[in-house]
DNA sequence: GTCTATACCTTGATAGAC
DNA sequence: GTCTATCAAGGTATAGAC
């Protein structure tokens, strides 16, 4: 049985690595090993460690973007829901968020990488900013500052969640959730 | 002028670079060249790396036992404020907490360090749960949930502040806190 | 597109002189 | 306590055959 395509195998494993051990603790080797076949054969695909760190920041760019489509026609709280679901861990999956991830190491990447990334971590505040503005005025959502602001608020509790539950039980993250759609006054 | 303390030097750098890059991605040559002494002499102090990320995190559990002293005979405002404090960042600062630094890279470090660093994070968490606790008797502190899940919440906002800032600029990190207090029913 | 083979550098770590 | 010297292992990356 041939592989369909090793390409993405590579693309979705390093992914894995990054939010899993971050970039700097996965080799080449270890995505060969796991996939099965050479080290000559992941540098085929990409040819440097930057270019496929590029490409994992660029294809959840990407990611991104078809959720927001995909969720357009949901409601307010709905879409809520469904993005709070991407960063949902049970015992088998653990990663941390992409911008968790390449911010802790900072300053030990490529600055392509941290630069696209900044792209995307835009792309989530804005998205999430502008749900909260129209939930707020529909009276859907309950906060007392700026949307922009709350934004943060929910992005940070959700990115620093998934690490913490990683140190003190998945419990403390669904609890997390619980909060957060407290303080927004759903829940009732 | 002799070095004063060249393991003090050792563990103070050790912990700014794993708090700037993340624990995989600094050397012993790094350390050794930046205090002007050779690798050698880093392995007298520290025999093995994973023995020097075992101290950091003993010396920071060490230092916050130390905050809980000097801050016990504040008022409950101030020794939030205080806490908040040991986030902040600024131009020439902007390294993550040992919480987020550690996690996420877990899965790539030696058991031993994520087991410490799991009482770290525990010492942290039971110590905003208290003070929240104490601070919603005595009227200070509002929210309307358990004090366990809101000192999550203010943990997880402090951890990812700091990281996002580093994507989104630290404006962004100052105008989280003022959230996080006026969800504490303070700023008025 | 994947392989074998290899080059070259950096890594953490040790032995032994001073 | 720090040095010189050295090591084996692992890292990214490339050349060229199939």
């Amino acid at each position: 049985m041939a592989r369909l395509d090793t390409r993405q195998q590579i693309l979705d494993l390093a992914e894995e690595l990054i939010r899993s051990k971050g970039y700097n603790s996965f080799s080449y080797h270890e995505i060969s090993h796991t996939l099965g076949v050479k080290n000559a054969a992941v540098h085929y695909h990409f040819p440097t460690k930057e270019v496929l760190g590029l490409e994992v920041i660029r294809s959840a760019i990407q990611r991104f973007k078809d959720f927001k489509e995909e969720t357009a026609s949901l409601s307010l709280e709905e879409q809520l829901d469904a993005f709070i679901q991407t960063y949902s861990i049970n015992s088998e999956n653990d990663k941390v968020c992409l911008v968790g991830a390449i911010s802790v190491e900072f300053y030990g990447l490529p600055e392509n990488m941290t630069n696209v990334m900044k792209g995307l971590t835009r792309l989530i505040h804005d998205w999430v900013t502008n749900l909260l503005a129209m939930g707020k005025a529909e009276g859907m959502f309950a906060f007392d500052m700026k949307p922009e602001t709350k934004a943060t608020m929910i992005i940070t509790n959700l990115a620093a969640g998934v690490q913490i539950a990683r140190l003190m039980g998945n419990e403390t993250f669904s609890d997390l959730i619980k909060g957060i759609k407290t303080d927004l006054g759903l829940n009732k």
